[in-house]
DNA sequence: GGCTTTGTGTCAAGCCCTCGGCACAAGCTA
DNA sequence: TAGCTTGTGCCGAGGGCTTGACACAAAGCC
């Protein structure tokens, strides 16, 4: 498939981190899977409209965690063991509801509220 | 009542950030209204740990936006006109809600399992 | 073998953000 | 009036991030 990464300007998050994090999310969401290639840094720079070195900072962290596995000419692809660990598809789903729901229970919105406004999102 | 704001130290947003944001949303959310006095630059610093210009830039930044006005001596509070402009309180939970519905898509997850998530968070 | 692709590394420069401290001005309070 | 509180402004220092450019090494392709 084509990966679909985006940078948002206005947010005040550092490109690096924003790409880091939608690859390892991509991951474990099982989007991308072991031995999957990713673009090449020239490339995904180019399309992000980044320096080089921002994407390979991405790339390199990410290596170092072992989600990938990157050689020099060959390209940089998913690590064979960069499988979440047994049902880490689902926590990071669950992850992302709790935060939301955290969040706007923290700003004053009762659970009816919340569900009203997912009902308009999804097609219940 | 008492605000609750919060820091996150693995979170890449700039601390000033955070705290603009957070305060913007309390008083979108409406539980932050007209005349509510916010907490003086140097106490609020000091229950964060940053230091006290960091404060003020957030509340500095907000009152150039017309949601705070502050007077040397006389505290920072909401601005008379704060409100938000006609269901703007909608909107926020709904900007929200549209938000995650829309990441879960982008990794794959369909509809149901979105649902499911959800139904674990709230009492449906 | 020769060329291209690709990731890695370095470097200087600049910008943004934070810190800590200090001084100052304006409002509030006793 | 006198003192405290509070927001504002400035400063130098330090750190993190990005840029742009260049060189290099390893893999793939013809």
């Amino acid at each position: 498939m084509t990966l679909v990464l985006t940078l948002q300007p206005d947010d005040p998050t550092p490109p690096y981190q924003q790409v880091r994090r939608q690859l390892a999310d991509l991951i474990t969401a099982g989007l991308l899977g072991p031995g999957d290639r990713l673009p090449p840094l020239r490339q995904l720079a180019g399309d992000l409209g980044v320096a080089v070195g921002t994407v390979g900072r991405a790339y390199r962290e990410l290596e170092q965690e072992g989600l990938l596995t990157s050689r020099r000419g060959g390209g940089t692809r998913v690590a064979a063991h960069a499988r979440a660990p047994e049902g880490g598809r689902r926590q990071l789903l669950e992850g992302m509801a709790a935060e939301f729901v955290a969040r706007a229970r923290t700003l004053g919105f009762t659970d009816e509220e919340i569900i009203v406004a997912l009902g308009r999102q999804l097609p219940s």
